[in-house]
DNA sequence: AATTGACTCTCACGTTACGTGATGCTTTAT
DNA sequence: ATAAAGCATCACGTAACGTGAGAGTCAATT
């Protein structure tokens, strides 16, 4: 039961340029193609489609999506639940803008009086709502790839492991008893945010963010320190010392 | 009470970068800004912003939020209503997705039968569900664009207008009791389609759903059949045979 | 078998809505 | 006066397709 482009678009609702470009991206790809090249989606497919339009709705950027799906951790039974769950969310925070709409409408009759903040209830853009919860699930790409080298990896394989990266870790190990704003602790930070920028793109923000969540998230912590005891609180400060200071 | 860009960012949850950006289009001006050039948002600025996050969320993109909070008819109290109205509506749809998630994790576990095409119900994506009633409160630019002239305009007026649009209207008006797809009503069709290009971005579908419009319309029907009892027919089919030729 | 219309492919430029960093001026608090 | 926070403009970059071009493929009809 193979369908074409024009088959699923029309069924789903989406366009055949999204499928091509799902295809390119390596998001969804069909299970054949036949030999003058048109792409065949299974059963398979469109059960994959349905996971990956229920992220997208929610908001998740489709790199995001295809780091979820693509996790050796990704469950698609574990997957419905947690739709159901963020949908239920959702469901709520649109509850909160209609009340909003609602105090709005009484406020322009005269009937109530209105904060300016009150007006915005229930519009909050500033981050995903959900992101924390898919990353708790299914981790996170980018954080994972730098820390699943560390925790997962035999002895054999860390020695293995890029001499960079590895030196960056010694060295910082080695300064944590200093400031963290020193001049050296700042270099060697330096070179770790370059290091990360070579494997997948860090803002200073987000650079700063991964500083907070190696104190905050036990495992990361735990990896970490195995670097030196109490590494994981300096890369903090001296992640956020760097990051603000940069961005002067 | 006037509240520069950081403060209006934090409280509504969005970020600077998107305030320049609504300002550099149009789209929120600040009522005033101070002489080094700091722009100074004031309590109906705030109102406006409402407005232009609720139809963002609801989908629509910006130049069309712009249009339609420009729009002479464009009445604020109206439009609470009917936001009201489409994030009910909004609302609804989230129902049936999660409808379709607790089929959908029903069928995983075998209890029940589920086709494809059930599995995306409640995901459309293949156009703006509100968009329709939007026009019908606010019209539509392009089209009223077009069609507001001939209207609106006083028999003077009419005679000042472009005399390209009036002699591509004059033509096809003569040419509506011939074939639509004939190759003199494809040449004045092809004229007709420039001339809207000039004034904004017509694609080939687009311009089809207008010629269609031009007939369910009848504000349109009777603007156009002024220059000829059925040329709002005549122009639909001989704007779809257009598009439909031009696209192969 | 030929034809035609629908479908499919890749290519590639364009659009939309910002994100991000750089540079330099302005404001505010100490 | 100073330092930090805030603000401006500039401009390149990103994400997610939309659109049209040109050419090959498929399926129904003649």
């Amino acid at each position: 039961m193979a369908m074409r482009v024009k088959e699923v678009a029309d069924l789903v609702g989406i366009s055949v340029r999204t499928l091509h470009h799902y295809d390119e991206i390596g998001l969804l790809t069909p299970d054949e193609t036949t030999e003058s090249g048109y792409r065949l989606y299974s059963d398979n497919n469109l059960q994959m489609l349905q996971q990956i339009l229920f992220f997208k709705e929610l908001g998740f950027p489709l790199k995001k999506i295809k780091d979820i799906i693509k996790s050796p951790s990704f469950d698609q039974q574990e997957a419905l639940e947690l739709h159901r769950k963020m949908l239920l969310e959702k469901r709520h925070r649109l509850n909160k803008m209609i009340a909003t709409v609602d105090k709005t409408i009484q406020h322009s009759k005269g009937e109530i009086q209105m904060t300016s903040k009150e007006k915005f209830e229930g519009f909050d853009f500033s981050h995903n709502p959900y992101e924390q919860e898919a990353r708790q699930r299914w981790g996170d790409d980018a954080v994972d790839n730098a820390n699943t080298k560390l925790g997962n990896m035999s002895k054999a394989e860390q020695e293995a492991m890029s001499e960079e990266m590895s030196a960056i870790y010694t060295k910082l190990a080695a300064l944590r008893h200093e400031s963290p704003a020193s001049e050296e602790s700042q270099a060697a930070i330096n070179d770790w945010y370059d290091f990360l920028n070579k494997m997948g793109h860090y803002s200073l923000d987000a650079f700063k963010g991964l500083g907070q969540l190696y104190v905050d998230d036990k495992r990361f912590t735990k990896n970490i320190d195995g670097f030196g005891e109490g590494l994981a609180e300096f890369l903090r400060d001296a992640m956020a010392i760097y990051a603000d200071k940069k961005r002067k």
